[in-house]
DNA sequence: AAGTTTTGGTTAAGCGCTTAACTATTAATT
DNA sequence: AATTAATAGTTAAGCGCTTAACCAAAACTT
């Protein structure tokens, strides 16, 4: 059987309270039997039950992570950056994939919650929000992960997306696209707000934005391919696609090679979040970069601070994307350049 | 505060005894009272508290899950599959990324032991058995998944690599291949099984198969990218690459383009896992499928009744793997055909 | 030498639940 | 009507830990 505190204070020859604060370090132990608790621990292969340490009022040192689908390279990228900073703290993650479906969603929750996890990261827009107001009135700690919601009471940690938007906008106008297009991703609302960004840039240039050809697609192999012929049989081709996730803009260019347009030479693509398809497609893929590891970083550090001081005023945080420039935009100013 | 079932007894004006009776549906509870305490839990908003419940001599509902990299597409997908069916029975995945690291390893193993997980899903090759030969002797239930040691005692579900490779094999030689080139990847041991059974396949046709180059990389971009250097430079090219997993030979195809090599006009290839690489690179990969979804199933299965009978035998089972015909193979039989 | 601190512990209650053993009703049996 | 059996619930111990409150012995005071 796993050894507990008893058989080590059995064997010790001290009391159980005298061996749970060398443990925890905490109260008068003298040098000799500090030590001598200390070498049985090992011997024992004692390790303290963290559900007995949880139950006595302290932390579970558990946080539930909810994402649409952990399979979503995104989102296992998210998973990764998140574990790597709460592992540090000697945090662990209880992985959730709600696959945009309100029963996952509630169940998850549930779950969560019973098991007393100490605050959440929430990656996945809430279908129901009674359920997550729910989190407030318990007083659990979480952070919204790359969305925001106002009628949520709680941190943000969020990438800019309408400046993401904003910046592959003004570079393909720099690199002098007038006639675009756009598909953009339907099932989380930074998809609208990359288009926002993207068309400000244009409308801010003088360009009428109003005639330009935008398609909504989920971010999802077969969309994306349907979104892709949508565009790709138009009788006068678009000199760039702008495509709000680094999926769709990938598979873009993989039809367009099918239907022998050239990227970029007869079409420039510029992608969103930097996910591994803007490395593995070909030719490489210019993509405005999320910054996951800072997210993760603020997102478990906000967390942190919440669970330990409960009444810290939430924070929203937007964190800035960057362009990541590839091979996959031409500059139509440079004539017969092909990058 | 949370509410307690000493809350709810009291509002219901019952002993803690009859509702814990209530929840778990055991002893002799009459009707009425039955759902007065039924009411008042929800009225109340009542959860049981797992950690209570767990420290009560019961099951946690979590297992841990051993991975390399969660940001790994392969992983994430395995991920989600167990995640999918550990969901149905009530359990939650405690995700832990080793990075292929000792440190890691071990880490996570304490703290999943400290977690009292009910039992562990292992993806990732041990670095140290002695941390696992441990979880024996705890006899703390894990299912080896999509590796197999024999040292360990313990169940295994893994695709049948070799039978992987042999399935390649044969397809590239009934396409006309003899002259191949091999990418093997280096970090797990499934590389070699699968190179093993491609081996075979060409042994068993009567080819000689000693001269046959075999390069070994990581599944990194960068490693793959190296590997299929060293393959397209070669004064006589190969008719067609083996790679044993999705992601090089993914990399592999958008090299070939690179240097002005035509997959599969020029260059066949044929990879391993049937990842989201191979859906997306363009041509569609030609791959062998590990068949994730039944592996998470049996795996989730097997670590339940270990869980529960927990002197049930081990077993070890290999489950096939098939071939999925997307386009980056040529059939050499036919005269100038594309496919 | 008697009083005061300091040191190094111990005792016991409590966290939120389960469960074996027990008891008090009510119903069935003859 | 007396005995047995079934029903509906209660009591209390225990899971493995933390922690406030307490205490005895050793070490300083003056």
């Amino acid at each position: 059987m796993k050894p507990t505190i008893y058989d080590v204070a059995k064997e010790a020859n001290v009391s159980i309270a005298t061996v749970s604060k060398v443990i925890n370090n905490t109260g008068r132990i003298g040098e000799k039997t500090k030590n001598r608790v200390l070498d049985i621990m090992k011997e024992l292969e004692y390790q303290p039950s963290s559900l007995a340490v949880a139950l006595t009022g302290k932390k579970t040192f558990t946080i539930g992570v909810l994402v649409p689908d952990i399979a979503n390279p995104f989102f296992a990228e998210v998973a990764r950056a998140l574990e790597n900073n709460a592992r540090k703290s000697g945090y662990a993650l209880i992985l959730c994939s709600t696959d945009y479906q309100l029963e996952r969603e509630n169940d998850y929750l549930e779950l969560l919650i019973k098991k007393q996890v100490d605050g959440l990261i929430i990656a996945t827009e809430p279908k129901d929000l009674k359920q997550f107001k729910n989190l407030n009135n318990r007083k659990i700690p979480f952070v919204m992960f790359s969305f925001d919601h106002l009628a949520l009471e709680s941190n943000v940690v969020t990438t800019d997306d309408i400046r993401g938007g904003y910046l592959a906008g003004r570079y393909l106008w720099e690199k002098g696209h007038r006639n675009i297009a756009v598909i953009t991703e339907t099932q989380r609302a930074s998809g609208h707000l990359r288009l926002e960004g993207f068309k400000q840039s244009f409308v801010d240039e003088g360009m009428d934005f109003s005639n330009t050809l935008v398609i909504q697609a989920k971010s999802k192999i077969e969309e994306a391919k349907e979104a892709a012929h949508q565009i790709l049989k138009m009788e006068k081709l678009p000199t760039a696609v702008f495509a709000t996730t680094d999926l769709i803009a990938a598979v873009f260019i993989n039809e367009a090679r099918k239907a022998k347009v050239s990227v970029p030479h007869d079409l420039s693509v510029i992608g969103f979040d930097n996910t591994i398809h803007a490395e593995m497609v070909e030719p490489g893929l210019t993509t405005i970069a999320q910054p996951i590891t800072d997210l993760a970083r603020y997102a478990i550090h906000q967390l942190m601070e919440s669970i330990e001081k409960p009444d810290m005023p939430a924070h929203r945080m937007m964190l800035a994307p960057t362009l990541i420039e590839r091979e996959s935009v031409r500059d139509l100013n440079k004539k017969n350049s092909l990058t």
